[in-house]
DNA sequence: AGCACGCCGACT
DNA sequence: GTCGGCGTGCTC
């Protein structure tokens, strides 16, 4: 017997099966590990394939060492999807492997955690008796009943009862009344129990979509788009769905963008499920993920919620695969091989026959796309539970806070609502939308922004030369005395950070109390959820911050919620940023009047009439889609074209611009007299928009293709480019998450 | 990825 | 004369 095994080396050399034998002794299974005779030395490898003849000099043939497990690691469905990456992703197919694996279950050492458990061996009925028979030893009756169900009890439970408990249980297992053995102990993060409220009685709208969802789970069918506003119970969709498929045997991974905001969800989805359900994320410790990952793969947990990566979660006979918020950027991977979770889930959900559901308040352009073309299937919830009214939105045109003579940062409006919420002992969110890095200029009179005529997107203000730059085309300008389409003078770059925001507040709210969560206040362990519970205690009645605290947090007692500025995403150098800003304003008013009391959302802009803040304003997501769809389509972005870019990373920026410019050289060439041409809309190198990150100088050659069944092919040359060898250390990435 | 084999400069 | 540079090439 004979095994195709692929080495796992992350090297396109070996990235191809080898032939090895198999000893009589050793039973393989495909999607075992193993370990292998390579060369010089010993590696570990998947079993891909077993067979009966080798296709290849018999004599130089060497025998698997062992099995690593005793089980496949690998399910037949995971390896197929493996291969899928692997084309995809042009990446070796183990590198596909290793992201359907726990981190810590390759280069040996993993440590099977034991514990000790005692067990009595007589029969119930004769425990009474025992009982009697042990006289003056009262350890030894207080032991007896404490085993008198006849279960296995863990010893550490035992010692909590009796301080010495190895004696009496010594003496039991000599005159065979008890066991003692050892079992794998799972550490599960998660444990306790939570009672489970009494089920919410269901919307009409909640009902309606269960009725599409609920027969898919017995005919496949394409994917499910679930546009539910905020607050419209798409949670108690998710439940009852996956309730369902645990009826009929099935199993369910529920995906969520960032777990450690996501408590809530667990928490709901605990109190149902119970220890049926595992969750799977980064921070937890290596035993527990690798402990949760085999309650996974044993069965013993059929419902996996968690990041990004638990669509890989090895779950037998998948029922049901839930992507929530799926808009948020986070199901896009940012290390190789890069992956979009979504997709893998259409993908599994479509080869292993399970509901695939992806939800959103703000669908991203893609997926609603998708849906209006009929390659998913639309539900809608357009009313939140109970009747509960979606937040009166106001608009506040930031230009006419400046003729009023208002120069701070707060409006008029604001300013009254923030009085009065804290006046009646409500609380209040401010959102900042602080960019990451870089400022764009825009006039506070008649609010226009700067931007590139060739590509409609912001220009950034570098303040060492005091120039404006386009990060997509590279256009450079000087930075303007007076705003050309008005002449104000009135013009700056923007970039008030949170603490400024903070210290206004203080001096204008003094004893309301201020909470500030950004990057700067979040840094510790638990800091996060810290403030959190401080703001939720009441210990504050402002909770001030960046993207993190507009999703998914649910405070009853906020009334009030504030964009200070809201164009600051807007003006973000991608032609995402407007995409951006509708999700995050919409996810942020829905922050507001979620408890009994309705809500209000102030939104401060100096573009109140763009249709993106518009939108939000007016939470009409179709009109908002309808006007982004077009620009799309005629500025030539995704879905219509699709971005690609050599990173280069050296030491020095000389380093990684040459090796950008001499990339985007080699493609000119290459491709220059062929058709693939026609699919490269345009190229360009230049500088990242972050040019140092860890220092680690940034470029990088920045192209967009056109949508065409040819493209692939082009695509898979580049990818091969960017395999060579380099000054710079290059990839390549197809639709980043960013471009920075 | 490693590690060998392999063909050209400065050292005991 | 040898030790050693890391360039190419192989690993079932």
């Amino acid at each position: 017997m004979y095994a195709e095994i692929i080495v796992d080396i992350a090297s396109e050399q070996v990235d191809r099966v080898f032939t090895y034998a198999v000893p009589d002794m050793l039973s393989l299974l495909p999607g075992m590990r193993v370990k292998v005779p390579f060369g010089p030395r010993e590696k570990e490898g998947f079993v891909i394939r077993l067979k009966e003849t080798a296709d290849y000099d018999e004599r130089k043939i060497k025998p698997v060492i062992a099995a690593l497990e005793d089980y496949p690691a690998l399910l037949p469905p995971l390896m197929e999807l493996a291969w899928e990456i692997r084309g995809k992703a042009h990446c070796p197919l183990c590198e596909a492997l290793r992201l359907m694996l726990p981190a810590e279950m390759r280069g040996g050492r993993i440590k099977v955690k034991t514990e000790e458990y005692a067990q009595l061996t007589i029969p119930i009925d004769q425990v009474e008796e025992a009982i009697q028979r042990q006289g003056r030893s009262s350890k030894r009756k207080l032991l007896i009943t404490l085993l008198s169900d006849g279960q296995p009890h863990p010893l550490e439970e035992l010692r909590a009862m009796i301080r010495d408990v190895r004696t009496p249980l010594n003496f039991l297992v000599e005159n065979e009344m008890a066991r003692v053995f050892e079992k794998e102990a799972l550490r599960s993060p998660y444990y306790g129990k939570i009672d489970a409220p009494p089920d919410p009685e269901l919307t009409i709208e909640q009902e309606e979509a269960l009725s599409e969802l609920i027969p898919a789970l017995a005919h496949t069918q394409k994917p499910f788009l679930l546009h539910g506003v905020t607050g419209s119970g798409k949670t108690e969709v998710y439940i009852r769905l996956v309730r369902e498929a645990l009826k009929g045997g099935k199993g369910a991974i529920i995906l969520v963008p960032e777990i450690v905001l996501t408590p809530q969800m667990i928490n709901w989805f605990r109190s149902r499920f119970g220890d049926a359900m595992a969750v799977l994320h980064s921070r937890l410790t290596p035993g527990e993920r690798f402990d949760e990952w085999r309650r996974i793969r044993f069965g013993d947990a059929r419902i996996v919620i968690g990041a990004r990566s638990a669509v890989f979660a090895p779950v037998e006979n998948l029922g049901v695969i839930i992507v929530d918020e799926e808009h948020e950027q986070t199901y896009l991977s940012d290390r190789f091989p890069q992956y979009d979770a979504r997709e893998i889930a259409a993908s599994r959900g479509k080869r292993e026959g399970a509901v695939v559901l992806l939800s959103s308040a703000t669908p991203s352009i893609y997926s609603y796309a998708m849906a209006r073309r009929g390659d998913y299937m639309l539900l809608e919830m357009p009313h939140r539970v109970l009747n509960r009214p979606l937040p009166s939105i106001h608009i506040v045109d930031m230009r006419e806070e400046l003729r009023l003579g208002n120069h701070g940062m707060f409006s008029g409006l604001l300013t009254e609502k923030l009085e009065d919420c804290i006046a009646k002992g409500q609380q209040a969110m401010l959102f900042i939308n602080r960019r990451g890095y870089a400022s764009s200029v825009n006039c506070r009179r008649c609010g226009e922004t700067i931007r590139c005529d060739r590509c409609d997107v912001s220009m950034t203000y570098h303040s060492v030369d005091q120039t404006l730059r386009c990060h997509y085309c590279g256009a450079v300008r000087p930075m303007p005395k007076a705003c050309p389409s008005c002449g104000s003078t009135y013009i700056r770059p923007m970039g008030t950070g949170t603490q400024k925001v903070e210290e206004e507040l203080n001096r204008r709210f003094p004893g309301a109390g201020v909470i500030r969560m950004d990057v700067d206040t979040t840094t510790g362990k638990n800091a996060h959820f810290e403030l959190v519970d401080r703001f939720r205690a009441g210990q504050a009645q402002i909770l001030l911050g960046t993207q993190m605290i507009a999703k998914g947090l649910d405070f009853p007692r906020v009334t009030l919620v504030g964009a200070v500025m809201a164009d600051l995403t807007l003006n973000f150098p991608d032609y995402r940023s407007p995409e951006r800003t509708f999700q995050l304003l919409v996810q942020v008013a829905g922050r507001a009047g979620r408890g009994e009391k309705p809500g209000e959302v102030v939104i401060q802009t100096y573009q109140p009439d763009h249709y993106a803040i518009a939108g939000a304003a007016t939470q009409d997501y179709r009109a908002y889609f309808d006007r982004e769809f077009q620009r799309r389509k005629t500025d030539l972005y995704p879905p219509f074209t699709m971005m690609a870019r050599f990173l280069c990373e050296a030491k020095e920026m000389e380093t990684a611009k040459a090796t950008a410019e001499m990339l985007k050289n080699r493609v000119i060439q290459e491709f220059g007299n062929t058709p693939l041409w026609k699919r490269i809309f345009f190229i360009r190198s230049d500088e990242a928009p972050i040019n140092r990150i860890q220092d680690r100088a940034r470029a990088h050659v920045l192209m967009k293709l056109l949508n065409h069944p040819d493209t692939d092919q082009l695509l898979a040359r580049l990818q091969e480019m960017a395999g060579e060898e380099y000054a710079a250390r290059v990839v390549l990435e197809i639709n980043p998450a960013s471009l920075a």
